[in-house]
DNA sequence: ATGTCTCGGTTACCGAGA
């Protein structure tokens, strides 16, 4: 079972880039991120014709939106409210081999770390204390997959020193992340197959010119399981490559999963 | 402070969000 999770930042303007994944992947479970669509403009037909006929989606105009495609059917799917606010940061499936699957696309948090002048950051915390909460009553075995928005360890970054300052790597986040790690044991899948203090990015930034030499990464997309499965995981890998796919590439790059059932 | 994208509203650009 191989599970694939990107943020394509617009499912519609890179249809040419998720064909290739599909082709060049062959992922089983394909979790998306800021589809930027709403469900009635959904690209149906698309995943249809190429052997992901069965789809969950979550959309809304203009940003976010997360959506699940698949080659084989689910048993159920439904999505989540998160802090109140109605709109399209989660899609949950259940396999027919007994496993949820939890696609979040979590708010990135705006640009200012102090939740009392910065309402995004104010909402990306209550998001992250809603999911511990979430987390510490969830049923095994749960997959939890998506673009969290938070790079945890020091070597998720391209400096830590640097960007303890900037949204997604303050200690703030880092330490709610944590928490939520340990809310459900959750295994970070990514982390297993390439340990610490090795190197792990997800995410260049768009305005850093020739991101592959700058290589000023972080690791914002994660794949978490379930203890119980962690002994299911057979490999997990960041496709670097891409990150430059296409003409006009996502700024994430596709976090691939592989298990064992 | 900057850099670069997408979307949508009102246009052949701009603001918001990331």
């Amino acid at each position: 079972m191989r599970i694939v999770t990107w943020n394509i930042n617009s499912v519609r303007a890179r249809l040419d880039i998720v064909e290739h994944l599909i082709r060049t992947h062959q992922p089983d479970v394909l979790c998306l991120q800021e589809t930027k669509v709403m469900d009635p403009d959904f690209p149906r037909r698309f995943f249809e014709d190429l052997g992901m006929p069965h789809l969950a989606i979550k959309g809304q105009k203009s940003h976010h939106g997360v959506a699940i495609a698949a080659k084989a059917p689910f048993a159920e799917s439904y999505s989540l409210d998160w802090c109140g606010k109605g709109d399209a940061r989660h899609i949950a499936v259940k396999l027919t081999t007994g496993q949820t699957v939890h696609n979040f696309y979590v708010p990135a948090g705006g640009d200012e770390p102090d939740p009392a002048i910065n309402d995004k950051f104010a909402h990306k915390l209550q998001f992250l204390d809603e999911m511990i909460e979430w987390s510490k009553k969830l049923a095994e075995p749960s997959i939890l997959v998506g673009d969290i928005n938070v790079a945890p360890h020091p070597d998720d970054v391209w400096n830590h020193k640097q960007l303890l300052k900037v949204v997604s790597h303050t200690p703030v986040e880092t330490d709610k992340l944590f928490t939520l790690l340990d809310a459900h044991q959750w295994v970070d899948v990514c982390r297993e197959i390439v340990p610490l203090p090795e190197k792990l990015y997800s995410w260049w930034s768009y305005r850093s010119p020739d991101w592959s030499n700058a290589d000023k990464g972080r690791r914002l997309d994660h794949v978490w399981t379930s203890p119980s499965l962690k002994a299911a995981i057979r490999g997990a890998k960041v496709l670097r490559d891409g990150r430059g796919w296409g003409e006009k590439p996502s700024d994430h790059a596709p976090v691939v999963a592989d298990f064992e059932f």
